[in-house]
DNA sequence: ACCGCGAAGTTATATCATATTACATTCGCG
DNA sequence: CGCGAATGTAATATGATATAACTTCGCGGT
């Protein structure tokens, strides 16, 4: 998967990259179980170190999950790109968002733990965790695919970021499947897509009028 | 606030209305610190009684969480149907976005409790939880005002829903301060809400034009 | 009036996770 | 080669969840 720098297992005495391995490992546990999934000792042990062992390259808990969740916004970003690349008759932001709750919904542990976590509300401006965020942010501004000035495309970004998140958090909650089950979440995902496309026509097409 | 069938305290070894005190106190908990602040030896400590007597209420941690996301959801269902009924120049649906964002940044960890914690995903259908959840949003298909028919009605609900979760999140995660920071949040809202009022009419009317 | 059952609390204890401290091993560089 | 830094281990303190066995007290039936 991930290339790893990683050197090889020295010995039975060293692990040799415990870091890594305990990045895609608690990765692992997230995806089903969520971010309160993750116990250092339960990692250690399926990794055949001590308990303590992890504590040499993280400080503490937090500081573990917000590496892990920096390794999600990359798996995702690289993910996303890889899949917004190839041609496709759709359009790519009508893929982005498609993908998005497929990966919302399917990998609902590691999206709970990228969007939904206090992990997220604390990073700071500058650090991994946000600089990771803010790329895969970028991939969706890209995905809109519009000539619009840069306040707009944002603005738009922002909405249809919003919706995508909302629509994700509310089906994995099967809140979505109340009376208006009849509306399928592609359907409505495609809806919001629609939206945005033409509200971003519509402004882009007020700003020409008003800057000429 | 709620009115509880409370028998009061009744001497110095039963406390009188503890699983209530509980859920008030993990409330106040929740408020700061989000739904991984809540200890249920910390609570006992804090309301006087011994570390094990909340089990006698509550059968483990996880059902705690799911009786204070309920009496999270009430409480939020009947500060916002109080604040619609109150005559107001701005439109219902205005009303009921600004105050969902303020109540998602301001009390920021109750709103990670009902919307981004697994309590909520793994509530089943008939349960308390799921019908408090569910009453909330009944409200917003009320206050969207428009006489469309029903399937209209709620999806429209659903966009907007997840708009505003969405919104809440990412203002919560400093994503939305990076470089769209000119767009105020209120604005962000304010800007959703006309969008999906303007969707809705526009659907409504084609809907007429077809029926007729 | 009383008695006994069940609800609600208590103490004691098992288990497990986080985190720290002090010590051991090995890598790699001069 | 040998020493220091990195990495791992063992031992231990702390604190939380959860269970078991015992205690206290309200209340309802006779």
């Amino acid at each position: 998967m991930s290339p790893r720098p990683a050197r090889k297992a020295l010995n039975a005495y060293h692990h040799g990259d415990l870091r890594d391995a305990l990045v895609q490992a608690a990765l692992h546990e997230v995806e089903l179980g969520g971010p309160e999934a993750i116990s250092i000792s339960a990692l250690a042990k399926k990794l055949g170190v001590s308990q303590p062992a992890p504590y040499k390259h993280f400080a503490d808990r937090e500081t573990l999950l917000t590496a892990v969740t920096a390794e999600a916004f990359r798996q995702f970003s690289a993910m996303m790109r890889a899949a917004l690349e190839k041609p496709s008759k759709q359009s790519k932001l009508s893929r982005f968002a498609q993908l998005t709750l497929d990966f919302g919904l399917r990998r609902n542990g590691i999206y709970r733990l990228m969007f939904a976590s206090r992990t997220m509300a604390c990073a700071p401006k500058g650090s991994e965790l946000h600089s990771a965020a803010m790329e895969t942010f970028e991939l969706l501004v890209e995905a809109l695919e519009a000539p619009a000035v840069e306040l707009l495309r944002e603005r738009s970004a922002l909405k249809i970021w919003a919706s995508l998140h909302g629509v994700v958090m509310l089906a994995e909650q099967g809140l979505l499947t109340g009376q208006a089950a009849h509306v399928s979440r592609e359907e409505l995902v495609e809806d919001i897509v629609a939206e945005t496309k033409l509200a971003l026509s519509v402004a882009i097409e007020k700003a020409g009028k008003a800057g000429s």
